[in-house]
This record gives structure tokens, sequence and C-alpha cells, in this order.
DNA sequence: CGTCTATTTGAATGTACTCAAAAGCGGTGG
DNA sequence: CCACCGCTTTTGAGTACATTCAAATAGACG
């Protein structure tokens, strides 16, 4: 079980003694997601927060007339999941699939409680990792208010250049609020300049 | 001053007994913005977090064409502030000024740090705001991409009535992240059925 | 009461979408 | 290993949603 990349991602926020560490480590649950697999159907329970040591997941909604609508991508060393619905284990609002071939480490509801009542210092780390995906978030909301389609996919590159690889273009349109077809053109554009 | 509203607001979260209690009023600073007034600039060092005992702010961008776009509203019970220039002393990216008479309660990073240090128990409360305006924020992006302004507007008012009434039409357009002759026109629309 | 700002209205324009069809690409089975 | 099938991307034409510009009207505040 591939746990070195987790503790790894820990210790960039807090410093976890040996007992703390196999606590939190016997809390995890290992879970391979073959690509095009689920993680979460809308109106599932989401069961577990979860942790991504390889491959590459997408958080989305589907809308009245069938189009799909990214929120989020999650690679290498991200937590994904539904959180509203993990936290009052309603029924989920998003859909989580695997565009590639996904491994994670898993925490349920009422381990995630037991870690935080042991080790406190979770509260932290959980505290920094949210502070940081706020920040991220307003950054986002405020670009889709400022920016056109364009200006949004030369950031969206620009930012995530591994991403733009590894995704199809479809995909980054649903993320950006566009349509493939338009995304196709936008590129044609630049590809003539 | 005011310390009721804050202690109530922080009694939803974590207890306090009467020693942390009077420390971590013992932190905070009042300020009074007056309306039109400015909590801070964009270029700015956002140098405290802020929680709003009464009034109205907006945080904002103003982009290359001198547009507007509010990332959010701040009214009674809500903390606002730039968070990445708060949290890493860098100029800020937000305007934030007040639409009503403000009264703030203030904390600066010094004396937010002292107080995660001697009163741990704040870690869960700051964990679970951002946790609470992670989903929100979600929220927000899901329905940029998934509305259409017309149904943006309607979640609007169905969501926040209280906001419609304090808030001109025009920040709210800013919010919404469409021009306010295009909302005009779209209550036009509603008016006539 | 007068000034300044917000809202409304109308016409012309632009950005992004829909629909439809063709071309490209990748995975799978024969 | 090649051929085929399904899905993604491209291309083009027509359309819809939202913007810009300009001017008139309404409302708020000193």
């Amino acid at each position: 079980m591939n746990i070195d990349l987790i503790l790894q991602h820990v210790s960039r926020y807090i410093q976890l003694n040996k007992n703390e560490a196999e606590l939190f480590i016997s809390l995890l649950k290992q879970k391979t997601i073959p690509r095009k697999g689920f993680l979460l159907r809308q109106g599932d329970i989401c069961k577990t927060e979860n942790f991504i040591i390889r491959g590459c997941l997408r958080t989305y909604s589907i809308d009245e007339n069938g189009v799909e609508h990214i929120v989020m991508f999650g690679i290498e060393d991200w937590w994904v999941g539904d959180l509203y619905s993990f936290l009052s284990q309603s029924p989920a609002s998003y859909f989580i699939d695997a565009l590639e071939e996904t491994e994670l480490l898993q925490i349920s509801k009422p381990h995630l409680d037991e870690l935080y009542e042991k080790v406190p210092k979770f509260e932290r780390f959980f505290r920094v990792l949210f502070q940081n995906a706020f920040i991220t978030q307003q950054n986002r909301i405020n670009q889709n208010l400022s920016f056109t389609a364009e200006q949004r996919y030369l950031e969206f590159i620009h930012k995530y250049p591994q991403l733009e690889l590894r995704i199809p273009q479809k995909q980054i349109a649903a993320y950006l609020g566009i349509t493939p077809v338009f995304l196709s053109m936008l590129r044609k554009k630049f590809a003539l300049k």
C-alpha cells in the first residue's frame, strides 16, 4: 500500500509522530477505480473523502439538458469528494468518475471524526487545506466573471499545462463552461497566429 | 463594544470557557466603515480578517476595461477579507468597500496565530467555516456553469431575499456576471408575466 | 431643489450556442 | 496487424443570448 505519498503530503502542513502516523494510516482504505469507473453518482451518499495517489478524476454535474459541467479535476496529491454529501450524509449533487485508472486512499466520516478527536492537529491540516481551496475557488469565480472564454482557456493551459495533455478537449470545455465546438474554434484561431 | 454577536457565532461551532473567551475578545479590534468607505484596496496588504457585526460589504475586482466583478457580499455574521493577501502578506487582488455603514471586529495575523497557538479549538472553528465556504463556492461555480443569467438571477433572489432589498440592482448584476442593462431587461420580462 | 447616480429603453453588434455533417483518432476483435 | 466501430474534434451555417452605445427617465442624497 503506497502510503508515503500521503504522509509526505500531510507533513507539508503538520508533523506527526510515529503513533499518530500509524493511527492515521490505520484509518485509511485503499481503492482503485478503472478508467471510466465511478467513485460517486448524483443521489448516492458520499461515504468517504478521497486522496488521489495516482490517476485523474473529475467532479461534475449534469444539467436538465443532459450537459456535463465540471466543478473540479483531481490529480495526484488532491482530495476529492462531494463535501456537502459527506458531511451531512445526504444525497450527492455531483458525479465523480475516472479519466484514467486511479488509485485512492479513502477515509470514512466516522474514521475522520475519530482522527480529529485523537489527533487534533488534523483540524489544522484540513483547516489549511480548505483555506487554500477557498482561495483557489475564489480565483476561479473571479476569472469566470472577468474573462472571456478565450482568456479562460489561455489561463487554464497556462496554469495546468500537465492537465491539458492528459485530458480530452471536451472535458476542458466542460470545465471552462463552453461547448466543445466553440473551444475547437478558439484553438483554430490560435493555431493561425 | 458589541461582542455578543461574535461570541454567539463562535459558540455555534466550539465551546469556549471564560478565559478563552476573554483572550479571544482581547485580540479583536473594533472598526466602523462609513457607506462607500474602503476596507481594502487592490494592491494593499490585507492586515486583518474581519467579522461583520452590522452592515454590508462587497469584495470585488476591477478588470482591464474598468468593469467591477463582485466575488462576494458580506453581511452580519460573515467574515470578509482578501484571504490570500492576509495569509501571505502580499498585495491584495480585491477591493472591499461598504454598501452600508458597517461595523467590524478585526483580528490581525499575529493575533490570529497567537489564538491558534493558545486556543487550538479555533483551528476547528475556522476549519468548519472554510469547509462551509468551500461548499458554498463550489455551488456557485456549478451554477455559473450550468445556468443562464435568468436562472442565476432567480436563484439569487430566492437564496438571498434580504440582500435583494438592500443592494442596488447594479451590484447584483456585478455579482451575477452580467451588465446592469441586461439585468434590467430580464426584470422587465418577469414583470410582464 | 438640484445634482449625481441608477435604471430603463431601443438599436446595432458580438460572443457563444445549436444543429448537422465530415474528418480524425483510439481501442478492440477478428 | 489491420479494419472497423465509437467517440472526439473539426468545420460551416444559422440562431440566441448578452453586450455596447446612446439617450431618456427615475430615484437618492446632500
